[in-house]
DNA sequence: CATCTATATAGATGTATATCGAATGAGAAG
DNA sequence: CTTCTCATTCGATATACATCTATATAGATG
């Protein structure tokens, strides 16, 4: 779908794919850091302290200040707390696929209705709420079964009124409750 | 400090710094898919697709559900939001620094008191408060200044009692207040 | 302007890895 | 047992990139 957020993913798992970057990351993470002093702590040249800094940069995880021929770097910590809780939420991973997969409807609805992590609200229409109660119903892996506290433990990572996508569910067939056990029905592949 | 901890991130960021990984991750949003489905929606041979689902799959992405000769891939998305939100707080990134910057016992400091991105309490020896004081002047990058409420919120992402710390910062002298705006004292560099 | 200091850029080199075709493994089906 | 299908493992190749030395820039200082 969007070539611009994977752009963005990239850029920024490419610049913490790297452990000399991650323990820079270590180091700017209690105070701001000059590329000599960062040189010194590494035992590397600073050639080598300049080239992954401006990965870091390129990926808005540090920021520059300068004082006199010294740069003083340090983690940009609003950028890099927000957009790792982002990251990898269901609204965004779904942007990562394009359309030939054949689900594009699906895709759709389930973009429209995911913010970050939680639904925004659960769709009024039928065929909408069957869509998200689907994907609902695929984050319950366990053959084994869940106790009522754990279904509503994992819909409620997802949306504040469990009672209602569990009595949904149920409705759709997608679980079912035995002897006070609900088992998921297996993946319609 | 803790070199599992460089390890498993470096496993973690590594197997998401891949175009192909993250198209594969964007797919397998919505549904379960085989190494074959895969393959096609990609367009890339089947051992390609083996190479990057193992990568995945040692970084506990992926889970994997064998149905015959198929073997169905699975986000597996606790693990996902789980990590990816605690991947790059204060409490992970401070272990991916060595003690040889000198500043061992500050890290030691702020790693006691932070769990993930929150401050645990505040502290009440006035040594170790101080060195939590400094941390959270370094948040505020701006030469601006801020008004109050801007302090407040950006006092409030690590502990609730955000009047104290902002009272504490000022009488540390990290902070002053001139005419309803917050100004940062420059860095004791 | 000349010089010194802290970084940044350029070019070279070695290592890591994404991808492929070929060979191998392991269920299913005849 | 043989064959077929889907997947993984192996070996080869080509590209990406982390690191280095050498060179260039840019601010400070004489």
């Amino acid at each position: 779908m969007n070539e611009d957020t994977l752009a963005t993913l990239l850029l920024f798992f490419r610049a913490l794919a790297d452990e000399t970057r991650l323990r820079m990351i270590g180091l700017l993470t209690t105070q701001e850091r000059s590329v000599e002093e960062l040189a010194a702590a590494l035992d590397l040249r600073m050639p080598t302290i300049s080239h992954h800094l401006a990965k870091l940069k390129e990926a808005g995880l540090v920021t520059m200040r300068r004082e006199g021929n010294t740069h003083y770097y340090a983690l940009d910590s609003v950028s890099l707390h927000a957009r790792s809780r982002e990251m990898l939420t269901p609204a965004t991973t779904l942007a990562l696929a394009d359309d030939t997969s054949g689900d594009a409807w699906e895709r759709k609805v389930l973009h429209d209705f995911f913010v970050g992590e939680r639904l925004k609200e659960i769709p009024a229409s039928r065929k909408k709420r069957a869509v998200i109660l689907r994907w609902l119903a695929r984050q319950f892996t366990s053959r084994e079964g869940y106790t009522e506290a754990q279904v509503n433990d994992i819909l409620g990572r997802f949306h504040a009124d469990v009672a209602t996508l569990r009595r949904e569910m149920v409705g759709a067939q997608l679980i079912s409750r035995e002897g006070g056990i609900y088992h998921v029905a297996p993946p319609a592949a």
